[in-house]
DNA sequence: CCACCTGTTATAACATAAATATAACAGGTG
DNA sequence: CACCTGTTATATTTATGTTATAACAGGTGG
């Protein structure tokens, strides 16, 4: 998988690898099982240094996104199916997001419209 | 209205205010034309530095949610409605987000529900 | 006019985090 | 044995967050 990053921007790169991994997980760019890039190849090919890349895959392992193994490496293993852990996780994000979204005058069906566009476009991606 | 910091946590103090105050005007706990507390008597409540309120105002203000008058100092304003370019900033956070919220198995039904409930708990409380 | 409040700016110091660099280690593969 | 994997350790540089002290322009009320 392709992965950008914005070097100008505010955005740490760690986190940025982190998000676009879960984008590609989401839209099935990522399929489970799949294998990463070692720590070393994916820094070179991005050009920044293999601790960098590192730090994202243990956040990643971490957060129950990758598991790793002494002979592939990193790959894509989507374990978590507590549903009451993962709806507290998101939740927590999701009323600042919304607060934000409240306040720039956005409704309710606003926030809907896009919640449901966006996860189509991910489901559609399959 | 109260303003709780959890110095312990990893997010940084000007973006806990920011996101505090945020909530305070999605939920009208803070009306629009309500005045806050200077940079210096905040800043005293709290326990913290008067540049650190400084700037969490500084970037509410950038963002459109504070204004400043000489006289008055900071206080709500909410002029922002440009629907188009509310919705392209949500959309951004929003994705990665969704893309969390897919990956830990939540599905879109899951996703609406929650919106539904968080607006209609902001709404609620005019 | 004067003391007092506002936000704002400048400068310096310190702590923490992010990113890089170099090196080594344990374990698995061919 | 050479080569790959993630992991750990240590040090350095850079960027960011936080605090500290100080000053300034502008508005308010005595």
């Amino acid at each position: 998988m392709l992965i950008e990053i914005d070097f100008s921007s505010d955005e740490a790169i760690y986190q940025q690898l982190c998000n676009q991994i879960i984008l590609g997980i989401a839209t099935s760019r990522l399929s489970d099982g799949e294998v990463l890039p070692s720590v070393r190849q994916m820094a070179d090919e991005i050009g920044i240094n293999m601790h960098t890349v590192n730090k994202a895959y243990s956040i990643l392992r971490q957060e129950g996104f990758v598991k790793v193994d002494r002979r592939r490496g990193a790959f894509i293993s989507v374990t978590e199916r507590n549903r009451e852990r993962a709806l507290h996780i998101v939740e927590k994000d999701m009323r600042i997001l919304l607060a934000q979204a409240r306040c720039r005058g956005l409704s309710k069906q606003d926030i809907l419209l896009l919640v449901d566009r966006i996860y189509d476009e991910y489901d559609g991606a399959n």
